[in-house]
DNA sequence: TGATTCACG
DNA sequence: GACGTACGTGAATCAG
């Protein structure tokens, strides 16, 4: 394409890039051979954000400007110019080179000319652009460039995001870009040497030149000025004034040997680029560029943890012999398999406690596994054998070292950037060594490495996965700590036999890290387990650990009250079917139902008691008076025993919060699961229930603070499925479901009824689970033939869906899997299958993309918070699936709110760019009902 | 231990 | 033509 009109030139001052990366920069160097790339790097990622930044964007025309030599024609004229530089520094000078052909490796048109300044070369490009007609960005923050703005000329200030136009120039020098020049000559600068007039600066020279019009009359009207002194520096310093013009105005006429059409913007060729990338070793980012150009990151070799290989031969590991693992108990031991694990780079940890709850349990050993076959248990605080339990002795058995003494030995080498420790779970671990002290970093996690490979196909749970890659079964648990009531805690477990389970635990781990480290590549998820599931640990860790407060007084309250209602409802039920039974017993409820009262449409289900759902007793509530007092009941009987009792048992004695523990492996969609206890099903549906919310309280003179994202997964369907007026309704910031239902029903928007928007929103979300006329009837309580109606005329109206669902149908038949936008991978095994079976299948196949999309750019924003609200006094508490709660300091609410809702909005980018504006809504309170 | 029910997104 | 039918979770409870 011709350079000319509807163009837009984008000019990159490479000088001035490379110098902000050097500075900006730690000295890092290459760790094969020790060159000094930190300017190199910086200088990548700065071009890669800007690559990034305008993806999409109307750039036309690119160009990357370096300065050549060091001598110039301004040189020549004043051999002072830019004299007093300080020389390059040592470790930059190398990269300088490299950065020209990072250029070319992005396909960058990369331009230079002997004798000449980069500004000049910036300055004759704009003008030839301008003239052309075209539209023209310098990307710089140089004042000298600041003359050329005005006429479709901007500047750009990469660094803080900043457009400058001719207001900006004004602002910065008080006079309209044309008379720049002449301020500048008058102001002259320190850092180029040029020297304009003594004592005067940049807001003189302004106040002179707006009153004189230009340089030129200034000088030859400098008698008229009033203030004696500066008449007289102008008077004196004429030549040296009219030197520093010729100075800074930049040549327009620099003789270029290439046109503007050679810098035409093109696609980096994948392969040239990420062989630069991976020939200097970047690997952050290597993987995200490779990330976006879709495609798969190249492996650089390396010896330290994060690319920590195992050996290829791991295959022919030894057999497993559990006599073969050793009991650490002396500090000579310890330090010799520490020892081991620096040799290595990497070490399969596993911490043995007295139970399953993270925040109260105690540490009772540490496992250690370097290589198959070679591990070690370190035991801390076992009992002695033969214990009288009567008196519960606490005495220790022999032979242990304190807990303190090997954490303290173990931490240098745990906290190592340069070993990669090795978990199953690692989340557990990692919180067991924080509540000690030790910040347990880098981590490999074979638990979220099999959950990234084979989500959907089966659990990530130890035994499971060690049954099916290792082929062993582990010891089980239950053999040391018994069963039931008499079931006992490790530290009773005898050191030996204790040593045997937990160096075997370690060993596996280690054995499941040798086969999936290099499998996740040839899976293709080695992204989505290095950016959306391992990051998520530290991350989830700080949440569970911070807990969130709760009131027990509220929540005892609640409870009574509850109680007494129930008390109430339950006398009436017994007194309406005539009996007492038992109202929590669906069985005997479905007798008096059916059976005795004779209500119609008792069904039995495969285990032939009748259904007493929801559902089934709403529909009897019409009939009679009984149901709803059971549905009433029931409801608090919910509220009561999962919420406001069990809640209660759930609050930290230490803490005075609920500590609540994430499932990162949990949902096959990429969803996150809470348990122990669940928080992410607090009611808010009905008014009771969201009362149970106030007991969620923030800390006195804080506030909690909630974020969620308005119809994530609406939007997702609308950007996947392609559907313009769906994607033109969230540009617009309309309401989503009362488009759909104008769109379906022919209603204009400002004659839409409630119901018929009810109706409508059932549509939508139904698409979203893969609908079926049968469902949306139920749902909807209609005819089955009219909910058919709907689907149909909704499919007629958006073509579009239908494609979606058959295109995913089809992928997930040929594939046995879908993938999100992000590349998680969710296999679906029984889409093939017959009969019912395969209607699950494909409705899972047709929301897993939607739903683990959105979980995918939840985790996103997770991940990037901390950094985020670095600054602010806030913590992140919980995650809900599409909203995030926070506790704050009263007065640094409004900012967490900015700053959160920043990262949520901008979570999909820049690996996606989505059609549609992720929209967050945010509220604050005391409690979580009023901050939701 | 499995089925049922119901809380959430 | 029949069959079964909205996606993803966790916890409490009953009953065998």
């Amino acid at each position: 394409m011709a350079f000319g009109k509807g163009c837009h030139l984008h000019l990159i001052d490479g000088s001035a890039f490379i110098f902000r990366a050097y500075h900006a920069l730690p000295p890092l160097t290459r760790k094969s051979d020790g060159l000094p790339i930190g300017a190199v790097s910086g200088f990548c990622n700065m071009l890669q954000k800007y690559v990034e930044g305008n993806a999409g964007g109307d750039v036309t025309h690119i160009a990357v400007i370096f300065d050549k030599g060091s001598h110039t024609f301004r040189n020549d004229m004043y051999d002072q110019y830019k004299a007093n530089r300080e020389a390059m520094p040592e470790d930059l000078r190398p990269q300088i080179p490299l950065t020209r052909q990072a250029t070319e490796a992005f396909n960058i048109a990369c331009k230079e000319l002997e004798g000449y300044e980069a500004d000049d070369m910036i300055a004759t490009l704009a003008c030839q652009a301008r003239e052309a007609g075209g539209r023209v960005t310098i990307i710089s923050s140089d004042k000298d460039l600041m003359q050329l703005v005005g006429d479709g000329v901007e500047m750009l200030d990469a660094m803080k995001n900043k457009r400058i136009d001719r207001d900006g120039v004004f602002e910065k020098f008080g006079v309209w870009p044309d008379r720049v020049v002449d301020v500048q000559a008058l102001a002259g600068d320190s850092v180029d040497n040029v020297p304009g007039a003594p004592g005067i600066g940049i807001k003189t020279a302004a106040l002179l030149i707006n009153e004189y019009g230009t340089l030129e009359d200034l000088l030859d009207r400098a008698e008229e000025i009033k203030q004696p002194k500066r008449r007289q520096t102008l008077l004196d310093n004429r030549a040296q004034i009219e030197l520093s013009k010729k100075l800074v105005q930049l040549d327009c006429e620099t003789p270029l040997d290439f046109t503007l059409d050679d810098l035409e913007v093109k696609e980096p060729d994948p392969e040239t680029l990420l062989s630069f990338l991976t020939e200097m070793e970047f690997r952050t980012l290597t993987k995200r560029i490779a990330d976006a150009l879709d495609v798969e990151p190249p492996v650089i070799p390396d010896t330290t943890p994060e690319g920590a290989n195992p050996p290829e031969n791991a295959a022919e590991a030894p057999p497993f012999e559990s006599s073969a693992y050793e009991c650490v108990r002396d500090m000579a031991a310890l330090n010799r398999w520490i020892e081991k694990a620096r040799t290595h780079g990497w070490v399969a940890v596993d911490t043995e406690t007295t139970g399953l709850n993270e925040m109260r349990v105690d540490l009772v050993g540490i496992s250690l596994c370097v290589e198959a076959g070679e591990a070690c248990y370190i035991p801390l605080i076992h009992k002695e054998a033969g214990g009288d339990d009567l008196f519960g002795s606490d005495a220790l058995a022999e032979g242990q070292m304190g807990v303190n003494e090997v954490l303290d030995a173990l931490r240098p080498l745990l906290e190592d950037p340069a070993v990669m420790k090795i978990g199953q779970n690692m989340k557990y671990d990692a919180k067991i060594l924080a509540r000690h002290g030790v910040k347990i970093a880098p981590i490999d996690d074979t638990m979220l490495m099999s959950y990234a490979m084979n989500a959907g196909l089966h659990g990530h749970g130890m035994d499971a996965l060690s049954e099916r890659y290792l082929n062993h079964a582990p010891i089980p648990i239950k053999t040391l700590l018994g069963t039931g009531k008499s079931q006992k805690t490790f530290d009773l477990v005898p050191i030996d036999e204790a040593t045997k389970y937990a160096a075997e635990d370690a060993d596996i781990t280690l054995r499941l890290w040798q086969i999936f480290k290099p499998q996740l590549h040839k899976a293709r998820v080695t992204r989505v387990y290095e950016r959306l599931e391992r990051p998520l640990v530290p991350v989830l860790a700080e949440m569970e650990m911070a807990g969130i407060k709760v009131a027990r007084d509220t929540l005892s309250r609640m409870s009574n009250a509850f109680s007494q209602k129930m008390a109430g409802l339950e006398a009436e039920i017994h007194e309406l079917s005539g009996e007492t039974f038992n109202v929590g017993s669906p069985k005997q409820l479905g007798e008096i139902l059916f059976d005795k009262m004779g209500l119609e449409g008792g069904k039995k289900g495969k285990t032939g008691a009748y259904a007493t759902g929801a559902d089934v007793l709403e529909d009897l509530a019409t009939e009679h008076e009984l149901p709803r007092r059971v549905l009433d009941w029931r409801q608090l009987s919910k509220l009561k025993s999962t919420y406001t009792d069990a809640l209660q048992e759930h609050i930290n004695p230490e803490t005075g919060r609920v500590h609540t523990s994430y499932v990162i492996s949990g949902a096959a969609t990429g969803r996150l699961a809470s348990t122990d206890p669940n928080l992410q099903n607090i009611p808010v549906r009905s008014e009771e229930g969201r009362r149970i919310r106030e007991a969620f309280v923030a800390e006195e003179g804080k506030v909690l603070v909630s974020l969620d994202y308005s119809q994530i997964e609406l939007r997702i369907l609308a950007h996947m499925a392609d559907i313009d007026a769906l994607k033109q309704a969230f540009r617009d910031g309309q309401d989503i479901h009362a488009m759909t239902a104008s769109e379906m029903f022919n209603v204009p928007l400002d004659e839409m009824t409630p119901e018929v928007r009810r109706q409508a929103k059932a549509i939508n979300f139904g698409v979203i689970y893969g609908i079926s006329g049968f469902g949306l009837a139920r749902n909807l309580r209609i005819p089955r033939a009219e909910a058919q109606g709907f689907i149909d005329r909704y499919f007629e109206r958006f073509p579009g869906i239908r494609t979606y669902m058959d295109q995913t149908i089809a992928f997930a038949r040929e594939h046995d899997r879908v993938e999100t936008m992000f590349g998680r991978v969710i296999h679906t095994p029984e889409i093939n299958a017959k009969g019912p079976r395969a209607g699950f299948a494909k409705r899972a196949a047709i929301n897993a993309p939607i739903q683990g999309t959105a979980a995918d750019i939840i985790r996103r924003a997770m991940i990037r918070m901390p950094d985020a609200i670095a600054g602010l006094p806030a913590k992140m508490l919980l995650q809900v699936h599409d909203e995030l709660l926070f506790e704050v300091d009263k007065d640094a609410a409004e900012p967490l709110i900015d700053a959160a809702r920043k990262v949520m909005e901008n979570a999909a980018d820049p690996v996606v760019h989505l059609d549609v504006p992720l929209v967050v809504d945010a509220g604050q309170g005391a409690n979580w009902a009023e901050a939701h």
